[in-house]
DNA sequence: CTTCCCTGTGTGACTTTGTCACAGACACTG
DNA sequence: CAGTGTCTGTGACAAAGTCACACAGGGAAG
């Protein structure tokens, strides 16, 4: 099976995967997803645990007002999803999910999660591993709403989306919903980050010119 | 073994347990702990995972400049810790623990956890339950943080506290703490709920006038 | 009882963040 | 090139956080 190979390939923690987990993994069903389409909707019914394989989602939460925040990722790298709270406590999905990219996926029903957690010990640290980062990054999420400042966040999320280059493109909007605030708190941040010569803002696009100053704000 | 009656009693869950389940509880090691406790630092390492049996232990994260906000609650309801998290990935713990009120718990050693979870199906799902919870919590937590008004997650927070009762012995200081905000914040919120003759305060103390109003706020 | 001291509360002034309303700039389409 | 979205800038104001300090109440010690 070709899929499974691909799935293998990704994921090197499935590699040496178990006889059961291997049974499981070969029920699957592989999805191709769009960018941009809503995987799931706050208030949803949790049907299936994901695996993407190719691609990223997000998840975020949503007020009335519109405001938005990204709770975390859900990427390639070997990571995978917890949809596994509402699979286990038969709850509704808290959040929204949507994809980034083109995502490929792996859907995994119900009934076979619950026999990995059983039988497969690979599969049973697979996705207890993927918890516990997302608790984690939860917990530290709370720390930075709660006690940082944005001029610090928004540094540290520029330098964090664009990696090894020095232009990142992306609104005002998306920025501020990445880290659940207002465009125009977003906007005003950034035009100070420009007045000192950190940046250079253009439609749609930030160039970097100081990293280092961008670094060490991010840090203070 | 007497001890563990005591823990069959008061967790339903474990009641029906399976004989693996059985033999891994029959080794936790019981411990008595008095308020105001230290139970682990931000940064400490994990050794145990924890199951409180009598009185709570608040999970709470701090910052540099004092503040802090309670990320949750570990309770004799049948709820248990997760620790987890760390015993899994490893890591060091992001938040610290302090018990509230005399604590008496049951501390499962590392490998026996890990045992638990390959051999018993009902602890397995014990732990996997309330870690569903503990992330459901967080995920609402941040967006609470990040859209909630003040007043809002302040009423709530008062009527949640209060219980059935009318008054609510607690300082400005220690609501601050809780929500994660400034002691400053809460006072001036309080007055204004005092103004409204919604509530009447004295020193380390809330009297309750009208709940029904509370109770609007709290969700308008 | 008085004084001291500690904790808890009140307040003003100021900064940062969030909200609202709207103007202007840019890019694409027809 | 005009028309129409989207994106950005800005001013005014409200809410929340910070800082500094005053004051009140309630023990404890003398």
């Amino acid at each position: 099976m070709n899929e499974q190979q691909q799935l293998f390939e990704r994921f090197p923690l499935l590699a040496d995967l178990d006889a059961p987990g291997q049974a499981i993994i070969s029920r699957a069903k592989k999805v191709q997803l769009p960018a941009n389409q809503i995987v799931f909707h706050q208030g949803d019914q949790c049907g299936h645990y994901i695996i993407v394989v190719e691609g990223t989602v997000k998840v975020l939460g949503r007020n009335e007002s519109g405001r938005e925040i990204v709770l975390y990722r859900i990427e390639q790298q070997g990571s995978c999803v917890l949809t596994t709270s509402c699979l286990l406590a038969g709850d509704l999905y808290p959040a929204e999910g949507i994809t980034e990219t083109k995502v490929t996926a792996f859907l995994i029903p119900q009934h076979d999660f619950q026999q990995a957690l059983t039988e497969s010990e690979t599969l049973r640290r697979f996705i207890f591993d993927s918890y516990g980062e997302r608790l984690a990054r939860m917990i530290s999420l709370v720390q930075e709403i709660a006690f940082e400042r944005i001029e610090k966040r928004l540094a540290r999320y520029l330098l964090e989306h664009v990696g090894a280059g020095f232009v990142l493109l992306r609104s005002h909007q998306e920025i501020a919903d990445e880290l659940g605030t207002a465009r125009e708190v977003v906007s005003r941040q950034l035009k100070t980050f420009e007045q000192k010569d950190w940046l250079a803002l253009g439609r749609n696009q930030v160039m970097f010119l100081n990293k280092t100053a961008l670094d060490t704000c991010s840090k203070g």
